[in-house]
DNA sequence: AGAATTACCTGGCAGC
DNA sequence: TGCTGCCAGGTAATTC
């Protein structure tokens, strides 16, 4: 599922029952998902409010009342989901404004925070990942910033900061593909492989071509900053995309992947030119474009 | 130092 | 129907 806006997906989703919620108890049930899991966490975060949802980049951010924050990565496979609190579900008035989503698979539920939440009686929210890829991290007061997993990350995507000009000097004399570039997470932060591909066909950039030389033509620079601000805020809007089944939160699906161009597209026609969209592997993953219409 | 490759996991699907 | 191999949206560690 997850890059950024199926991140940003999960925390709006999330949100509504998360913020101003007191963590009565969290379940471990397992000692680790990619990194073992903060010592102590229970004991860390019960009883304590949190106070907002944050993300960055692909980053969701729990943020607490002590300060300290939570950061919940969801790797390739992870998911949150919520459901009442089954033990107190007879004095639950269910279904009013949610639906349910039942656990696709019950033994990759690795996390479960016990919320009372501040409009929604008791909840809870469960994590699940079958590739384990994900990862939890507890981080203290003020300590944010300097998180090894933040620190490094480059700019957002989001808004209009990512101007052309802030691109091509990012960008500017890196020797690296378009594809690599876009991916680096010390660049822009949040894109993963699908979007990567769907800005460069909308801008009309070869995947393959050198990062450092769209730096030097300030119109193909500012062509790819606006495509890239556009694939992932029309996605966001969308509620993300829904590979492989995932849901968000409240168990509706995004629906981005129906306006993919090219992503998962092999073989089929260009949008544009009516080409044949190819798959080839750069650093060991696909990428999908129109060779035709893409220079 | 920067770039490319490998490791980490399970599930789903195509092909036989 | 079952087996095998391959592929999958992520980051981090290792190698070159």
């Amino acid at each position: 599922m997850p890059e950024l806006p199926e991140v940003e997906t999960v925390r709006r989703g999330l949100q509504p029952v998360m913020e101003g919620a007191t963590v009565e108890k969290l379940v471990l049930n397992r000692p680790d998902l990619r990194f073992p899991f903060p010592k102590d966490l229970n004991e860390r975060l019960q009883g304590q409010k949190i106070i907002s949802l944050g993300r960055r980049a692909k980053y969701l951010l729990i943020e607490f009342e002590d300060g300290a924050s939570l950061i919940s990565h969801l790797g390739m496979s992870g998911s949150y989901r919520i459901e009442p609190d089954l033990r107190f579900a007879s004095k639950e008035r269910t279904g009013e404004d949610f639906h349910f989503p039942r656990s696709k698979n019950p033994a990759h539920d690795h996390v479960v925070f016990h919320l009372q939440s501040a409009n929604h009686g008791q909840r809870q929210v469960i994590y699940n990942d079958p590739r384990r890829f994900g990862f939890l991290l507890l981080c203290g007061a003020g300590e944010l910033a300097d998180h090894p997993s933040l620190k490094d990350l480059g700019i957002e995507p989001t808004g209009n900061s990512l101007s052309g000009s802030v691109l091509a000097s990012l960008f500017r004399d890196k020797r690296v593909s378009l594809k690599a570039a876009l991916l680096d997470q010390r660049l822009i932060a949040g894109l993963g492989n699908i979007y990567v591909c769907e800005a460069l066909w909308r801008a009309g950039l070869s995947p393959l071509r050198a990062a450092g030389e769209v730096a030097e033509n300030p119109q193909l620079a500012e062509s790819l900053a606006t495509s890239v601000r556009e694939v992932i805020a029309e996605a966001i809007v969308a509620g993300g995309s829904s590979l492989r089944d995932h849901r968000q939160a409240d168990g509706t699906l995004g629906y981005f992947q129906h306006s993919f161009a090219v992503y998962d597209r092999e073989g089929e026609p260009c949008r544009r030119c009516g080409a044949i969209v190819q798959r080839i592997v750069q650093n060991g993953r696909s990428t999908f474009f129109c060779a035709a219409c893409s220079a």
